[in-house]
DNA sequence: CATGAATGAGGATTCATTCAT
DNA sequence: GATGAATGAATCCTCATTCAT
């Protein structure tokens, strides 16, 4: 089968985007600028993405995963409820401050007019986990009862507003991660139920 | 002649660009499309701004301006705490539910490069009198004690991902609205204060 | 109105197109040598055309047209009918002949997918003249009775044919212009009608 | 090694060319879709001809060759003059009904820049056996005396023409096939000759 | 020899901006 | 100042050809 594509390429040109979107915006930045900073040719990106849209789409799905994969890793299955949401919320803050160019990326992808309903819909699908752990507070009146990618959501809007303030932490001492866990953490807990502050 | 005559066209050009910008992505619209949007020529688009980032500046502003308008707008000055966190809550989602069209440019601006930290700066400071009312609310110990800007990003996240759910509200049932606001107030008010949930 | 879009533009870019397509081939000329070659800027040129294949098609049109008013200049209409046709021969064969470049485009153009059904149509509906001059004469009983669109496709193609040897003429003496018309016209005349050889 | 193993293979990039050409023109039409058509690799292509040029002069000639066999097949050595053309131009006319796309690619090639004269005189020279034909028709005084080349083409010429019209026959009942003959047979003919109308 | 991924020059078209009218 | 034609650099993508497998 000649030389069988490679995922290591395909990967050389996922990460080259990642890292000249975040530099140059992901609508100001060329295709040959992605090709070059992953070392293959001009016209090898597209026999990897048939279109800049396509890269795009499959960029988002990827981050996503990747993302995803963060969070639920080392997921403590046997922990109590707070300490579940604070297990997410931590490797979610912790994924971007590692990570802030995919960060960067995501945050300009979200609010894409390019990354389809299709790509958005696989997307959420990789936190359905997030969402059965929700939905299990939720039954064990832990959490108020609001729909559950409405919290999910949240979760995700107060991380990402956390993460923004992370780098300049210095200044104020403040522990953004925690302060912002606790704000989204009594934001939803029911009083009396079974977690501690 | 720092402004040219017509402050009619320059709306009728802003105007233009939030409409397109929504409609096909700021990243994707030339500015024949915002021109023609507008009803002016080509060139004319350029004597009113200098350059297309000059207006994607000048739109963010414009922007910010309004919804701090918005949501200053008939404030309940001598109304109780939550009462006024809850003014600015609902005028800040109302206004994202009436013009859906500046909501979505607004993100997308939110997210781009192009976008000067000088206007960034430009913007939040018009959010002043916000920080001003956390500021003192901190004061009285109604809520905790997190930087204001901090506050204040979070109830704008928070803001922006409940209007993103309530156009699907039907659905549900759900009064996204109150829901969001009541899990931005569990998460900042202090107990035992002065507010009643 | 601004600078008016320039007649003199617009057949100085189809003059180009002409040279260019003649001496590179149609399919093989890139637009930026028509551009180049007519002396406007590379974006001009779609200013005056949206695309490659309405430029091909104008100029199939433009080309028709110009071998139809020199056909169809300076006709006698008063002469017989052998005259007339003689008349229509032998300006097609000079055009050909004069404009070398506009005679081999125009033979490529006649092959290509490019141009559409309905500039194909425009292009012959110039030539109704001459389809009502063999129309007169078979009702005259002059020449065959023969569909005349069909007449004049012969004419066409003969006279194409005696074209691409008149440029050898030089080494066989033969009066290539005369020999193909008297080819044409025995093939088409009926005996005993009123022309003479 | 001039010649690669595959006659299989090379004949199924030949028809798959003039499959594709047919479909799609000869100028946008890329390798890779004749090597798709043909079921072989982008690459084998490249074995079997050097380059894109070369199938083309390759092609040009296979098809002149074609041409060739099936108007000299089955040649009434010993019928009249007039017979002789009439068997030429019926399996002219006959071939190009037959293989609609051959003859339309041979069209386009006929017209192409890109056709070498080398090709065009080993083209011209399968036809030496029509040129013999006319040759004697000439010593005996039975059609004009013009270069045998020149009739020729103007045979050709008009059978082209006449193929361009058999495909409307239905509306218009004339037999196009005859008509089209009967002018260059009425053409060239001597009066006086030996062969009837 | 067959395959199809890799290459990168080239091509049609777009678009922010300038400038003649 | 308003207009919109003119400009040409920049962009996405194609495609003939090469070459590793």
């Amino acid at each position: 089968m000649a030389r069988p594509k490679s995922a290591e390429k395909r990967n050389a040109i996922l990460d080259a985007a990642v890292a000249t979107f975040a530099a140059r915006g992901v609508w100001t930045t060329p295709t040959v600028a992605i090709s070059k900073a992953a070392g293959v040719a001009e016209g090898t990106l597209f026999t990897y993405f048939a279109t800049k849209e396509v890269l795009i789409n499959e960029l988002y799905l990827v981050l996503k995963r990747d993302l995803a994969e963060a969070i639920l890793s080392a997921f403590p299955q046997t922990a109590d409820a707070r300490t579940k949401v604070r297990h997410i919320w931590n490797h979610y803050v912790r994924w971007g401050m590692t990570y802030p160019e995919k960060f960067k990326v995501m945050a300009q992808l979200s609010v894409s007019d390019q990354v389809t309903e299709e790509s958005r819909a696989a997307g959420a699908a990789l936190l359905a986990e997030l969402e059965k752990l929700f939905k299990d507070c939720i039954k064990r009146k832990v959490i108020r009862n609001y729909p559950v990618r409405f919290i999910g959501a949240m979760l995700g809007g107060l991380a990402e507003t956390t993460m923004g303030f992370i780098p300049q932490a210095g200044k104020s001492r403040t522990d953004y991660c925690a302060a912002g866990f606790d704000t989204f953490w009594h934001g939803i807990v029911l009083p009396g139920g079974t977690s501690r502050s």
